[in-house]
RNA sequence: CGCGGGAUAGAGCAGCCCGGUAGCUCGUCAGGCUCAUAACCUGGAGGUCAUUGGUUCAAAUCCAAUUCCCGCAACCA
């Protein structure tokens, strides 16, 4: 099986990371650590995008090099992936040498080959904007307005990518593909785009007067590279695309990681980036339909009524959700509340709710009060011995259940149906202690062996719980684990779980509550 | 007639693809329990599954129409 090969957007590193950076990003690397739990090898890449226009605009206003700038606001995005265990095996900024020498190639052979041509553009030049203006910026009076500033009419070379050969091919495509675009129903968007899309091609230059932030062409030097063969380009640059061409050592063996099984984005960044530009780009370079990636199109996190709790600090500020709720109460409230592909609205209130009463009193709980029973009556020893009974047999049931369902969910991006199957172990696990009263048993000398086999099936549920958490959860079900005095064995996949992984005599180590309660007034 | 998404208990949502007693989290009311992070368990109240029509033995689920909400293209996940 090759590896499994995960891409997310490149966050453009004008601004610091918000909610919706954190989200994308933690959805990718839950299923990055879930292919990892089923035995898969991965290669997950994410990075920032740090060329262009704004960037070079906001160095210059805060007096420094485009260069520093980036490199300041770069920071803001990689601490937050480490506070929040997103755990990536490539890093894809587009100021790295090795990507711009692939692009570079990319470029030349495109050029080598007539796919790009050089063409005077003609229009309406906003001087404040730095941007010529379509009939769409116009007003209702047909002039321009006032915002835009001073408007010229300008005459300017570019370079050109031919995209029109490829458009009625990429409507075939998709057509033929549903696989492409998931969730589907956004396949039907491109296509309705593309029925307006004429026979444009892309712009792909802007010349040096206006723009030295970016990829120089190697053929023309006077002009830089624009946007997306820069952009869109890291997901073959940093896989290991043209490495001998590019003169690039140590990368990834490109033809085992090709085509990436999976491209995380935001639906904004569909049409028509990544449903347009980039399988035609693919295509020019030489690509079969075989060798399409598969798209992932996330929804967004919403702010409905724009309620924020001042004690709350500034609510969707991902680190501040971190510190209040940790990096995996964070993590688990990003997959529990939202369908992958639609949209979401972000609550405090839901976030805070979230964690207490479902990772607190839920959860959280559950161990705590099955360690401290197990060290009570028995030392913290588990005893495995004959007795069974009916109560036992249904917990065991719902386990085995859970388990069974639970990698369709994953597997299909249902994320919150993953973590629903685990929570039906948690939930049955609460009751399960209701139903036996260990702590009634403990006052019965004869129930002895009962109460043995009560507290090795609590334990034993927790850990399968672990387990099935883990890709959400990596960090909290891990000190889980320790309190449970167990590891994760190493190379242990998603296959090896089965009833029994606590022996007898193990031993059980100290509880302490893992989700302490946040007092928030709300 | 541009396209798409949504409409399910007080709130937020799942279920719809593959029709068969309407489910989850929270809130609320009443009990229970006491091992536990003021937590846990049980039960109740609360829903004409937007409306209308159709298919069917049977529709939240399939089909058709209608209404209302939300998005929709350039450097913003």
């Amino acid at each position: 099986m090759p590896p499994y090969y995960i891409t997310t957007a490149i966050d453009y590193t004008n601004a610091a990371p918000h909610i919706g950076h954190a989200y994308e990003k933690v959805l990718a690397d839950v299923m990055a650590r879930y292919q990892r739990l089923v035995g898969r090898e991965v290669y997950f890449l994410t990075g920032v995008d740090q060329h262009g226009q704004k960037v070079q605009k906001s160095a210059d206003k805060a007096g420094l090099s485009p260069q520093a700038f980036v490199d300041g606001v770069t920071e803001h995005f990689t601490a937050l992936w480490t506070k929040l265990g997103v755990c990536y095996d490539g890093w894809a900024a587009t100021t790295d040498d090795k990507h711009k020498r692939v692009v570079q190639a990319m470029l030349q052979r495109l050029h080598d080959e007539g796919q790009l041509y050089k063409q005077t553009y003609k229009g309406s030049y906003s001087v404040r904007a730095e941007q010529f203006l379509t009939d769409k910026e116009r007003g209702e009076d047909g002039n321009f307005g006032e915002e835009w500033g001073e408007v010229v009419e300008l005459e300017e070379d570019n370079w050109y990518f031919r995209m029109s050969p490829h458009i009625e091919w990429l409507k075939d495509f998709i057509r033929s593909h549903p696989q492409f675009i998931f969730p589907a129903h956004r396949a039907n968007d491109v296509l309705n785009a593309l029925e307006n899309f004429g026979s444009m091609d892309l712009c792909i230059s802007r010349p040096i007067e206006r723009l030295t932030w970016g990829i120089p062409l190697p053929f023309d030097p006077r002009f830089v590279n624009y946007v997306w063969f820069d952009a869109l380009a890291n997901y073959l640059s940093f896989a290991g695309y043209m490495a001998e061409e590019a003169g690039n050592t140590t990368m990834p063996d490109f033809s085992s990681l090709w085509p990436a099984a999976a491209q995380v984005i935001g639906k904004d960044i569909l049409i028509p980036a990544h449903a347009v530009y980039w399988p035609i780009m693919l295509r020019a370079l030489g690509f079969s339909d075989e060798q399409m990636p598969q798209l992932i199109v996330h929804g967004w996190w919403n702010l409905k009524g724009g309620k924020i709790s001042k004690s709350l600090g500034n609510v969707i500020d991902p680190n501040a959700l971190a510190d209040t709720f940790g990096p995996d109460g964070l993590r688990y409230y990003l997959m529990h509340d939202i369908a992958t592909g639609y949209d979401a609205d972000f609550s405090d209130e839901r976030i805070l709710m979230a964690y207490n009463k479902e990772l607190g009193g839920g959860l959280g709980n559950l161990l705590n009060r099955t360690l401290k029973m197990a060290n009570n009556y028995r030392q913290g020893r588990i005893a495995t011995g004959t007795y069974d009974d009916d109560i036992n047999a249904a917990l065991r049931q719902t386990v085995a259940d859970a388990e069974a369902a639970y990698p369709a969910k994953m597997e299909s991006w249902a994320i919150h149906h993953g973590i629903d199957e685990a929570w039906k172990i948690v939930t049955a696990a609460n009751g399960f202690i209701e139903q036996t009263a260990p702590f009634k048993l403990a006052k019965d000398e004869s129930a002895g062996p009962r109460l043995d086999s009560v507290l090795h099936h609590l334990a034993e549920a927790i850990a399968h719980v672990t387990v099935l958490l883990q890709p959400i959860m990596p960090t909290m079900c891990e000190r889980i684990r320790e309190q449970l005095g167990w590891a994760l064995p190493a190379g242990f996949q998603l296959k090896d779980l089965h009833w029994g992984m606590l022996p007898a005599g193990h031993q059980l180590g100290e509880g302490v509550p893992l989700f302490p309660r946040v007092e928030v007034a709300v």
